[in-house]
DNA sequence: CTGAAAGCGCTTACAG
DNA sequence: CTGAAAGCGCTTACAG
């Protein structure tokens, strides 16, 4: 059994509260007393057990990041590891330990993240993604958990940080426009999702400002490089092809790129394509995409600091805009 | 404040041992008595304080995965995104929670991990890379801590899940050698790791015993496509330049190509490459790339299936050896 | 089948 | 500056 904070005291000849308050860097302790306590601790390898420590002070210093996903799913998408990238540095600089929670249906997402604060497991969530209609954003206010959005709620004004995702749609599909393409496909993700509305949006008002009258042609798929390959057969099966793909996550693109190239169009000149996120591959594809840089590790940075700060400083919930940027390479 | 089980006692009228019994799902309990409280726990919308059963309990149903790189480094490798799918997919089948520790030295890997165990903060760990004087291994069966390694230990017999990196390197080589190469190089990770130590040995087994009298050439960098440009430019400056390169990792070997490409080599005609991995995005290449499917998923899902059995059934540690298979593309 | 009591290992007013 | 006591919210022998 490990050392408790009875045996440090009794080693050190004083009483389990003299312990604590040393734990607890408190200022009341004089200086002998809590070298002669530091001392004990070491001696035993004493580690205060956080169980009690949390009960008994009600908070953990640990928070999570819920993916609405299956484990299986979401790892497969580089988003979510350049995500968590930003959000563990956070939680490293500020001392606070990271749980996960990935849950593959929406009851179980609820369920889940209310378990985890109710039971005091974590001291506020992260999540990663927002839904039109969120159960979960709801469940939570109602509890009054603390939590931050990655991406932005349709109905309620809560802590979020987030990229203007209209905006990027718009200068996306802007960028094709002017290279003068004249059938502009948009490859969605799940339509459920605020993000995918918002970047539908985007690229319909892109099209409606241009003056050429341009056709809008939105199919939805996964946000996977199968739901990329599936959704450009289907946009290939049409009487007349695009020969441009907005596609709303470059993992989405690939997809795109590889069915182009099995296919024998070429890129740009064929079909040209754009993605969403500069996910670290992308640079590197052949040709090389074109994609909006959301900046994912602030995304993720950003979210933990803000959380911690509504956590440790009452400070009031922030809405925070990341700004996006067109980075233009070899597809378009 | 959130509801607690003396509140589903009192509304239920019975008493909190017996809450906590349902809770339990005690069969002791009568069907009566225990529908009583279930209805009292939804309409106090009641959650376990996680805490406290642990305090009582003794056990968190929560493991950890510690890396021992700072969380910037870590998830820019899509070995760790990968892994920690796996890992994450059997924490969702058992039903226990999955805490991440990142730590970027040694010292702090170690007080990290034993303060989590010990902290009770959770059950177990998995180490996700072993070093060759690995303190932290010492240090946690000092402790008796519950733990598995990816990878394996040079000298305790303890949990693992690894590959057989000795005999892949020694495929990965040989390849090469039949491929009639002349001038192998192997560009090694840190060789402070084990697995690099693993995979050196095996380059020069299968150099020496390929009849043709090869030259060992080992480079060390780091896990990063930074590293692979930078040890290749090392490499090509040599008198006379390589012409074939076996690269640790896929992230390595695209450092590798993408130099080459930029210096007008071609792959393979001039230089062929080989990666370790498989990573997810190593098919997508271009070239795609010839690599050692280490199966990462695997590696993550055995090692948390493992320690769970472990810590549920005190099942005695096994060593598990995940197959790999040479996966030969357009790079060779 | 159920309850009262002690215990898990901390923290924190309250006294002195 | 330090200690005794109560409390955090559970679980689990022990009785009955």
């Amino acid at each position: 059994m490990s050392a408790t904070i009875r045996d440090v005291a009794t080693l050190a000849n004083v009483s389990p509260s003299t312990v604590s308050r040393v734990i607890a860097n408190n200022q009341a302790i004089s200086l002998e007393t809590a070298a002669k306590v530091r001392g004990a601790m070491v001696r035993l390898n004493y580690v205060p057990n956080a169980n009690a420590r949390s009960l008994a002070k009600h908070r953990t210093k640990t928070i999570a990041l819920t993916i609405a996903r299956s484990a299986e799913e979401a790892f497969a998408n580089p988003f979510f590891a350049e995500l968590l990238r930003g959000i563990a540095s956070a939680c490293q600089q500020r001392d606070y330990k990271l749980m996960l929670s990935m849950s593959s249906n929406s009851d179980w997402e609820v369920k889940d993240a209310l378990q985890m604060v109710k039971g005091k497991q974590v001291d506020g969530l992260i999540l990663s993604s927002v839904r039109a209609d969120d159960f979960l954003v709801e469940a939570l206010l109602a509890e009054q958990v603390p939590f931050v959005l990655i991406g932005r709620s349709l109905k309620h004004h809560v802590a979020m940080v987030n990229n203007d995702n209209i905006d990027c749609a718009i200068q996306g599909t802007r960028h094709l426009v002017e290279r003068g393409r004249q059938r502009i496909a948009f490859i969605s993700g799940p339509r459920d999702l605020v993000v995918s509305l918002d970047r539908i949006e985007g690229y319909r008002r892109a099209l409606r400002a241009s003056s050429r009258n341009l056709p809008e042609l939105v199919v939805e798929t996964s946000f996977t490089t199968a739901g990329g390959r599936e959704a450009m057969a289907r946009l290939a099966s049409l009487a007349e092809m695009p020969d441009a793909i907005v596609a709303a996550d470059d993992v989405i693109a690939l997809g795109v790129i590889h069915w182009l190239k099995e296919h024998g169009f070429a890129i740009p000149a064929d079909v040209a394509v754009i993605g969403f996120n500069d996910d670290p591959m992308s640079a590197f594809m052949q040709p090389a995409l074109t994609t909006l840089r959301i900046s994912t590790y602030a995304l993720g940075f950003e979210s933990a600091r803000m959380l911690i700060d509504m956590l440790e400083n009452q400070s009031p919930s922030e809405q925070l805009v990341i700004p996006a940027e067109l980075i233009v390479r070899q597809t378009t």
